[in-house]
DNA sequence: CCGTAGGTATACAGATCTGTAAAGGCAAGT
DNA sequence: ACTTGCCTTTACAGATCTGTATACCTACGG
């Protein structure tokens, strides 16, 4: 739990496991599911109310999801997915030269104009307390993974050693810092300082960022 | 809700609402309720739950708080008032010349050691999202306070106009971000970075941080 | 033609949740 | 002596929650 010996500084390729192909009854109702969770709170949202919402019976939600539980962490699962290929594209389609270590804080630009409650792997956390829910790993790698893109670009950028895990952290926790500040006042404002903090931050271990 | 007109930037001086005395009964309420709705999470904690561990029937709860609702706002109330009190005292007991603006991140040190379940604000804020529910304009306020603190302290260290409300919310953002990695992986270690970003930042600002 | 997969409709079991009802015990203050 | 405040006990109303049972419809591929 504490820390992991080998790869752990190392992003993973694939993004935890490959969904296999939903019907389309399922897919309206991990649709609807992923709405209604981050905007009203996991435990708060009943089964009833998904399947009313997305127009299937609950019958069906049970058929192709075996418990909410699991629709939890196919939820999780599934943004945790679309959030690393958001990020990943951003970081790699960065023009040479520009601050790649910046992409994550300017995909937040786009992705929190729809995501006003906060980081939902945070919220998910903060709802499902016990560490053997399976939507509570998924919370927690995704953490673990952002924080391992920075070391990896911060190691591209020269850093190494302590430093750099250092300062990888901090840079996750201005990210994580940006979220919390824009569901209080959701706007593009909130999310400016984090990105010019860590900009500083960055200048400051010698890594020039635009 | 976005921005307040006059006094917005001084964290007054009281918090928000003195406490009546209480009786035993509904203090032990209130003191069980704070764990429990803590650890196990607000809505996952029902009314029985807290009545039986408090060693109190659930008929004194509702004498002495009316409702659910009205006992979560006075956890949080007053979990507020205790964080504010214990930021507060740090800040004005530093030896003159040390760092106070580093205080609130000190802080942590010691109330993280019995709070490894990250930001009871924020953890409330993902659990009941509207915003007209008491609880919900509490936990908005803590933030607030923190970041007109980090305002104030800012001002008497000379730092004036945009330049230093930005810092402020970048001194947020390490700070909620250092409670996030302190509930992933807890431990002093997970607040280091969050205080050295924060020494950092000061410093390009000009702002001498011991 | 027939089986299978996806979905529908309705009803229900069993647990748990918030909140209330009714009646009483006990100690302190006046 | 009498009230008032704090708390207890037991029971229950009514809603809501997760999950299941039963039975049926429809489209499609072999």
């Amino acid at each position: 739990m504490t820390s992991r010996s080998a790869g752990s500084e190392r992003p993973k390729a694939e993004p935890p496991q490959s969904a296999p192909p939903l019907t389309p009854g399922a897919r309206r109702i991990l649709d609807t599911a992923a709405e209604l969770f981050y905007e009203r709170g996991i435990t708060a949202t009943g089964v009833d109310t998904v399947a009313e919402a997305a127009q299937i019976t609950k019958r069906t939600l049970y058929n192709r999801f075996g418990s909410k539980d699991a629709l939890v962490t196919a939820y999780l699962r599934e943004r945790d997915e679309r959030w690393r290929a958001l990020v990943t594209e951003a970081v790699e389609e960065r023009a040479p030269g520009l601050p790649r270590l910046l992409a994550p804080f300017d995909v937040l630009t786009s992705w929190t104009a729809s995501n006003s409650r906060g980081c939902a792997f945070v919220n998910a956390l903060a709802e499902l307390p016990d560490p053997a829910h399976p939507a509570h790993r998924v919370a927690a790698e995704e953490k673990k993974w952002l924080r391992a893109l920075f070391v990896r670009l911060l190691g591209e950028s020269g850093l190494k050693g302590r430093e750099r895990g250092e300062l990888a952290d901090q840079l996750v926790c201005l990210h994580e810092g940006a979220l919390v500040l824009h569901s209080l006042r959701p706007g593009p404002a909130a999310l400016r300082p984090a990105r010019a903090g860590a900009r500083t931050l960055l200048r400051a271990k010698g890594i020039g960022a635009g």
